[in-house]
RNA sequence: GGCGCCUUGGCGGAGUGGCUACGCAGCGGCCUGCAAAGCCGUUUACACCAGUUCGAUUCUGGUAGGCGCCUCCA
């Protein structure tokens, strides 16, 4: 178990995590009212494969990623629909848990959902009405941002500076402008709604998460996580409605950076979007996700249809690496074997240096770095252990499934190949050229090596 | 206007006070009947201006440009 670092947007400094106890992580999921897109997608795959890290070093990891599925984006979508805001949510929710599975990084340990966390929500605020912190307001209830002096030292920014930019309705309702609702009654077109010591209504943004994190995690637990674009205000909220209702909350806030779209971020509101499901469609789940750990996690991702192909050819120069090794090591003389590339590193120091970067800081591209250094060591010389240790490299972000074998030719490709050996071994190189035109119709490439031709399935 | 972040070679993207990141693409080779894969070489990368330093892409200050949040947002 190595010591693992992470930056914390509260302190601003490097947080080391607790290794004697659970690391409990939260990472904020979607608000479920489309179809997720690339950006949805970072915070997930971060999450899923630090956690897998965590445990991969012997920490004992927990991760909750919640969904949010009450909000006004989802009546007004429903509505669009012609649908009930009920049944949307659940199917827009089985999309989004669809097109994660697709990802291949298993499910997070629990997946909360607002709907089901009404009780815990009511409770709570009424927990914070009887504090002092929340009021009751013409059917609402708002969070009273004055009796909270921590509030705005995640986002660093003073009261004054800020604007919860509630719509104009709740304005009259507000002992400040800077109150933000915990609860909202129930209005004209709103088809759910549940009882409340304070009339018929629901859950407004932000109380959700306090109440789900506490719930699975805990009042005190080790990582918060979620977009920088959650930073504030939803964070911040956060961190007022748990600590006035005396929890402690989370010791370390690792905030995800934005996908960006020329430029731009990438938001259901830009309509610059693209979605996940196509993506992986398009470019195969293993390139999604090594393009999302191309980069730090924190800063923002270029995206673009150059850096998608760019990441299909970073996983087929993974892939090419097994299909050589598989060759390789069938033979080799263990003396040839123990000189290996002169200078090169042996894959102990490789695995180790990559742990060593997801360690600090969970630097993913300095650690697909290592990955990529040994391919081209084992490349070049035999390096007795390389494809083992990548293989065991990729497992952890992954991407374990490039180092399996493609599967065998069939009888008819084999016999094609065969052929295509007589003709060149007749010198008849055009015959020859003309039967792998045939295995290419059939989706075989042929690889001509030293030790003799290989199909390989594109 | 407030807070924060960023500016690295054609593109993506790490990192460091002095040593080739890595990947993709291009070009030239090797290998090959040809191709693919792989290998080798290659196009004087660190926005600009000062300062600190023996030495700065890396530290400090400033300039220019860009991005994010401050409204829903991963």
């Amino acid at each position: 178990m190595r010591e693992v670092r992470i930056r914390d947007t509260l302190s601003g400094a490097v947080q080391t995590l607790d290794p004697d106890h659970e690391v409990g992580i939260y990472a904020c999921g979607p608000t479920v009212y489309s179809r997720i897109h690339i950006g949805n997608a970072r915070p997930f795959v971060i999450f899923s494969l630090f956690a897998r890290f965590l445990r991969s070093e012997g920490y004992k990891a927990r991760l909750v990623i919640n969904v949010t599925d009450i909000n006004d984006k989802i009546y007004a979508a429903a509505a669009r629909a012609g649908e009930g805001s009920a049944a949307f949510a659940a199917a827009m929710t089985a999309a989004y848990i669809h097109d994660t599975d697709r990802l291949g990084l298993g499910r997070p340990d629990a997946e909360p959902k607002a709907t089901e966390t009404i009780d815990g929500i009511v409770a709570l605020i009424a927990e914070l009405i009887a504090g002092g912190h929340a009021y009751e307001s013409g059917g609402d209830v708002y969070f009273r941002v004055r009796s909270f002096p921590g509030y705005g030292k995640l986002s660093n920014r003073r009261p004054e500076d800020m604007d919860q930019g509630e719509e104009a309705g709740a304005a009259g309702l507000k002992e400040e402008r800077l109150d933000f609702a915990l609860w909202k009654a129930t209005k004209e077109g709103e088809d759910t709604s549940w009882d409340s010591p304070w009339g018929p209504g629901r859950p407004a943004w932000h109380i959700e998460c306090s109440v789900m994190a506490e719930r699975e995690l805990g009042a005190s637990f080790a990582v918060h996580g979620g977009g920088s674009d959650l930073v504030f205000p939803h964070h911040e909220n956060e961190i007022a409605q748990s600590e006035s209702a005396g929890r402690p909350f989370a010791h370390v806030w690792m905030h995800n950076g934005m996908v960006d779209a020329a430029g731009e971020k990438m938001s259901k509101s830009e309509g610059n979007i693209f979605q996940l499901s196509e993506a992986l469609d398009r470019y195969g789940r293993e390139a999604v996700v090594a393009y999302l750990i191309s980069g730090h996690y924190r800063q923002p991702l270029a995206f673009g249809g150059r850096q998608m192909e760019e990441a299909v050819a970073r996983v087929e120069r993974l892939r090419n690496f097994f299909r050589g090794q598989a060759g390789a090591s069938s033979g080799g003389d263990p003396a040839e074997q123990q000189r290996g590339g002169s200078g090169g590193s042996p894959p102990e120091s490789r695995f180790e240096a990559f742990r060593e970067a997801l360690a600090d800081d969970f630097n993913t591209p300095r650690a697909m770095a290592e990955v990529f250094e040994l391919v081209g060591e084992a490349n070049r010389d035999e390096v007795p252990g390389a494809a083992r240790a990548v293989a065991e490299m990729l497992d952890l972000v992954g991407l374990r499934s490039l180092a399996e074998d493609q599967g065998a030719a069939d009888s008819e490709a084999e016999q094609l190949l065969q052929e295509r050996e007589d003709a060149r071994a007749a010198k008849d190189f055009s015959r020859a050229d003309e039967i792998r035109d045939r295995l290419a119709a059939l989706g075989w490439e042929v690889r001509d090596s030293a030790d003799g031709p290989r199909l390989v399935r594109r």
